[in-house]
DNA sequence: CGGAAAACCGACCGGTCGGTCGGTTCGAAG
DNA sequence: CTTCGAACCGACCGACCGGTCGGTTTTCCG
């Protein structure tokens, strides 16, 4: 292994380990010799790939926001219908998240762990995603799908609502499945928009076969 | 002015202090020599009538809650039919925060800011209104006001769809009145427990006046 | 007034931690 | 092999801050 290819490696290594440090302690009682340690480098060589603290928590939550949102829109270009696209959103992030338990801790619990420096961050975070669900919801009005209503603020409930289900899923020990909960989030969300209930039942994975 | 009134004129001034302190900068970010001198006193003053920071953030996140939770249900017993009882409950949380804006911040955005160690207390309190929530949807199921549904869930998704409008308001500088978010709020919530449009219409102030 | 106790003060301690820096290692180029 | 610089190391610095404690002021009461 080359130089510049053993120096990507480390910062890997390094990124790595920030993520899970983060996660699991929070930003403010991760010290930098916690990840250093845990990336089997030093403090030095830390300071080598990064100016700063708080830089390396900037990609971590960059990069993983940019994933989280291109798989979304991956899987929203594969649906044409308004609420399938919705459906197809929801079933994306509730399975990431589902599946990287220590990422969603790291999204949704630590985001304002990290302090004062970072409210700015987390809010972009947060409008990023409320944004993106609102436009969808714009998507849906033009299409005639949904009834017109205040997308902007709706999309911030969503957000809102998924927020809490998923960090009320982190936080409890015995949590069950997080996709167990997409019936039922599914339908609250879609009624809350005003999609007829025929519909809602129709796409209900339960529909006719449970109560 | 005799020796305890002062003393407890004092213990209010800190809590009074502490409680600015910690809504503008946070539970970390602030030093007990902040609050000292905010409240005209000094440290040693400070851990005179408290054994740590810990606690004093303790008393003013519970008294708070308290207040709120009491102020709610003064609003749900003045009202008997089920979906007349949720808006009173939003109405009463919406005017509360838009009437106590650095209150708001405590409680929405600095609970988690907080660090590892208040996590359970953040969650327990998230976890009692949401729980008060899915009481009153259960109260509205039982009268056949709406169809059974996951009340739990549902809770937990209304309290965070609020929180998040809230938070929103909070971090936004140039944001409106709080209470004008109501109607929409109102009827995303009612919609997405299936209460009947002819219903929510009905109650909505604007309902045959504007569009 | 005098003494005791409550209330208050602020210098100080101990520990933490982000960031620095002089030095060392090691791979690549000549 | 020599040289150079990228990569890495870890002792150390300086700032911060929660909590302590000996001492001082204020209030109360006899």
């Amino acid at each position: 292994m080359n130089q510049a290819q053993k120096s990507r490696a480390t910062r890997e290594r390094i990124l790595d380990a920030a993520f899970g440090t983060f996660s699991k302690r929070g930003y403010r009682d991760t010290a930098i010799d916690e990840i250093a340690a845990a990336a089997g480098t030093s403090k030095g060589g830390v300071y080598f790939h990064f100016p700063t603290k708080e830089a390396i928590y900037r990609e971590l939550m960059r990069s993983t926001a940019d994933r989280l949102a291109a798989k979304v829109e991956r899987a929203v270009a594969a649906e044409s219908d308004p609420i399938a696209r919705a459906e197809a959103a929801l079933r994306t992030v509730l399975a990431t998240f589902a599946g990287h338990r220590t990422m969603a801790r790291l999204f949704f619990i630590d985001a304002l762990g990290a302090g004062r420096a970072f409210s700015s961050e987390t809010n972009e975070l947060h409008d990023r995603f409320a944004r993106l669900i609102a436009g969808y919801l714009d998507d849906a009005v033009a299409a005639g799908t949904i009834p017109p209503l205040d997308t902007a603020l709706t999309g911030v409930a969503w957000f809102g609502a998924l927020n809490e289900v998923v960090a009320r899923w982190l936080l409890v020990d015995d949590a069950g499945r997080l996709e167990e909960t997409y019936p039922a989030i599914r339908a609250l969300l879609l009624r809350s928009v005003g999609v007829p209930e025929a519909r809602i039942a129709a796409g209900d994975p339960r529909a006719g076969s449970a109560g």
